[in-house]
RNA sequence: GGCCCCUUCGUCUAGCGGUUAGGACAGGAGAUUCUCAUUCUUCAAACAGGGGUUCGAUUCCCCUAGGGGCUACCA
């Protein structure tokens, strides 16, 4: 019979919250990628840890053996890199309560499994999957009673020696009382209160592959962590109170538990693929910026007042609380998000923008990893003009192509403007070709002049003598302001796009 | 089906008995502007319904309705 020792911490409830050490944990099973809705707990967990100056650990629940896949495993490290959250202990840079992979710790939950055992809050049960199955099956059709129906719960002695000298598998399925109810009292929720001839019927502690299922390996690590407080999804308030009599019977009390509200897709259903993206590294080549994925996610259930809404990850480690936590479920807004994204591109740096679009530019060709010195220098002088035109990082290889590459001709219909005929368009083209000489020796501001007194002297609207050039030099009618466009691209080539689209106009015109 | 949770503009939210119910995104209109954006101004938009409690309910309680979650040898 192992002993269970926890540690220095009192279990004096008023002990520990006078002076109880915030430990909390993000405990993702390595199944498949970060889920932007999971990553939302997780940050609550770490902001909470911050703010209050305690410990934020991870735990990796891989006692899934058949879900298992190291793929994830290596997400959850990139995602959290990523976002810039970081843990105190966890399996790469360890801690005093390891190993922080569950799969290390398969003894310890056996070995508690089976006190369970001889204390009678727990029994063998031998039932085969096929059994289970069909107990299934028979209860859907019936829509009664649902879950297991406890038959090994109540087996004589005789019958459970002898199946277990049979050698049949088995699986430690917890005793749950049949009467009484069990309460818990949530920060969030508040009392919640659930009989327990409600809940799951004595569900499964040890697999028969010797692992722990969720319910007993959290309650176990939880416990040995010192974990103080429980920030998890609403998704989990039926099991807590199973959690909570499983608590009970180890003779611990139970952690604080927040369950915070869920993240939901456009049609109030828990977020899922169909609704868009929701694996981090998908925002993460959609373009989005760290920050402002934090940001956004951090509002999602939680409000600091009335009005802020902008936080550098600084401040929401002071400014997080519990107490503004939102109860209600929160749906997924792609496009606030997006408007989020927009004002963290406005707010980088000019070379921090450059920065962070190269890997975009790469991936589209565009540009080498470093770019080459002539690159780098298209690249610093666009910036401050696509700043404000970006709303993700995914946008610059098409709003910088024609600075970085040949361009497809322009369509006849960019090239005329609204409004006005191709004649029009051939004599704007004709005119910048005239004000081109020059150019490139004045100022933006001058050049404007130029352009404004020629088509003042045409009798032509500004926008009808720049849209042609826009398109013929830029391929297109979209474009960042187009003197400093023009600037970048450099004379000769800036020269060879018009005479092209001139001679395209006047066959056009023929 | 059973159990649990939730309910302020379309969405995220502020509100913690007395407010013209505030802000933001999205949407509409306008201004600025070389396109697109940005920026600015402005409009429209909510307390699910019904009972209580109270001098007074968005706020407290109950019921109804609606929504969601859970009901695995997954987490």
């Amino acid at each position: 019979m192992p002993t269970f020792s926890r540690g220095t911490n009192s279990d004096d409830a008023s002990f520990q919250e006078v002076c109880m050490n915030v430990r909390v944990r993000y405990a993702p099973s390595p199944t498949g990628l970060q889920h932007i809705g999971s990553v939302r707990t997780a940050l609550f967990n770490y902001l909470y840890a911050r703010a209050t100056g305690g410990t934020f650990v991870l735990r990796i629940e891989d006692t899934d053996r058949e879900r298992f896949s190291p793929d994830a495993l290596d997400d959850i490290y990139d995602t959290f890199r990523w976002l810039g959250v970081s843990w105190d202990e966890g399996p790469d840079v360890g801690g005093p309560y390891g190993p922080y992979f569950q799969s290390q710790r398969a003894d310890l939950y056996r070995a508690h499994a089976e006190s369970l055992l001889s204390s009678g809050h727990a029994y063998r049960c031998y039932c085969t999957a096929e059994r289970l199955a069909d107990l299934r099956e028979q209860q859907a059709q019936k829509k009664g009673e649902q879950g297991y129906d406890r038959r090994c719960r109540t087996l004589s002695d005789d019958e459970r020696t002898r199946l277990e000298n049979s050698g049949a598998p088995s699986v430690i399925r917890f005793r749950v009382p049949l009467e009484g109810s069990s309460v818990f009292e949530d920060t969030i929720l508040g009392a919640v209160k659930r009989k327990n001839r409600d809940i799951n019927p004595d569900p499964v502690l040890l697999k028969s592959d010797g692992f722990p299922t969720y319910h007993l390996a959290n309650v176990v690590d939880d416990h040995l962590m010192e974990i103080t407080h429980i920030l998890r999804a609403q998704e989990w308030v039926p099991s807590a109170s199973l959690h909570v009599l499983l608590y009970e019977a180890f003779g611990w009390s139970p952690p604080v538990f927040c369950h915070l509200p869920m993240v939901m897709g456009k049609d109030g259903k828990k977020l899922s693929k169909r609704h868009g993206s929701t694996s981090v590294v998908d925002f993460r080549t959609a373009g989005y910026l760290s920050d402002a994925v934090v940001n956004y996610i951090a509002l999602l259930g939680w409000a600091f007042d009335d009005k802020t809404e902008f936080f550098t990850r600084e401040e929401l480690e002071t400014k997080f609380s519990i107490e503004r936590l939102n109860k209600s479920p929160a749906v997924f807004d792609y496009k606030k998000l997006e408007w989020f994204n927009g004002a963290y591109i406005r707010a980088l740096s000019d070379t921090e923008l450059v920065d962070a679009m190269i890997p975009f530019l790469e991936i589209a060709g565009l540009v080498t990893n470093p770019p080459s010195a002539e690159h780098r220098e298209v690249l610093d002088g666009v910036a401050p003009l696509v700043k404000e035109r970006l709303k993700l990082l995914s946008d610059a290889p098409e709003a910088l192509r024609f600075l970085l590459s040949e361009i497809d001709p322009p369509s006849l219909e960019d090239l005329v403007p609204k409004k006005a005929g191709p004649k029009d368009a051939l004599v704007a083209l004709q005119e910048a070709e005239k004000l081109l000489d020059g150019f490139f020796d004045r100022t933006d501001e001058q050049n404007e002049e130029r352009f404004r007194e020629a088509s003042e002297r045409l009798e032509m609207k500004l926008g009808h003598l720049l849209m042609p050039v826009r398109a013929a030099v830029t391929g297109s009618s979209v474009s960042p302001p187009l003197f400093g466009s023009i600037r970048l691209l450099g004379e000769a080539k800036t020269r060879a796009r018009i005479s092209e689209a001139i001679d395209r106009l006047k066959e056009a015109t023929e």
